[in-house]
DNA sequence: TTCCCCATGATACTCATTCTCAACTTGGAG
DNA sequence: CTCCAAGTTGAGAATGAGTATCATGGGGAA
């Protein structure tokens, strides 16, 4: 799967009749390379800490491009900045944020899934993509 | 029930040592009689609309107050304003946002709730709040 | 009435994100 | 290979929702 990973960028880069870059390149890059939510800000000076010459304009740019194509999966947590994740395996994922150390766990669930699907159908809709945030706090 | 609606009012701002001013019984006002899901500049322009004398910044100090009375709903659509509701009947719903008509649906599911409580306490916690967006369209 | 504290409003500010636009690349035509 | 049109980039300005500041105003208790 690491082979292709080149290839999804640059296929999805001409099906949108856009050029393959350097910074569109490294921006990829280093989303793919953390499994972290990470905003922009932190992935545009982690670029710039490895001494790659790309402007902020550049990260949000080449971002938008990600996620319009389902690479990069965007989820606004509500404190203003929106927070970024790889989506290579496409395994989509709701997210349980912990409201005392701000701990995001990841969890997926198949009948969550489908009771939301059913619910949107009662009412004469069909899900096209779902935000689904659990604040939480630990148990004792 | 529209008959303790002012002492409601009266009651949380005691309780918080906070004065009953014409002002926060303009935004509460203002945002009780519609059942819509409204933005602060739509709310303060009613206002203002109106006659009313009342700041932007009152507007947003008095939210805050009746936010954390749950008074009011405030949802964070993802669109960069979040939108408030009021709460008085306390039945928690969560929202179906149409993704061609931008339209609002209300909704709520017990069993989408005890489900989310469940997936929650497998991971050791408990749901202290849930943000459940679904983004639908139309069937057809 | 006096005094003090809370409330208000105008405005400055913050900060993530978007926009602008001049300078720069690049791929393809010739 | 050279040139050009079109796409890209970066620096900084602009945007816009929300927050902070602070001087002024008003209400209640003694």
């Amino acid at each position: 799967m690491a082979a292709q990973t080149p290839e999804i960028l640059t296929g999805i880069l001409h099906k949108e009749g856009l050029r393959y870059t350097a910074q569109r390149e490294a921006v990829w890059d280093e989303i793919r390379q953390s499994q972290e939510h990470r905003d922009a800000e932190d992935i545009y000076l982690s670029l710039r800490t490895k001494g790659i010459q790309v402007s902020r304009a550049t990260v949000y740019r080449t971002i938008d491009v990600l996620v319009k194509n389902k690479l990069v999966r965007k989820m606004d947590v509500g404190d203003g900045r929106c927070r970024y994740e790889p989506r290579l395996d496409d395994n989509h994922h709701d997210h349980m944020i912990c409201t005392e150390t701000g701990d995001i766990i990841e969890f997926f669930n198949e009948e969550l899934e489908l009771l939301q699907e059913k619910i949107a159908r009662k009412h004469g809709y069909t899900v096209v993509r779902n935000v689904n945030q659990l604040f939480v706090k630990p148990i004792k």
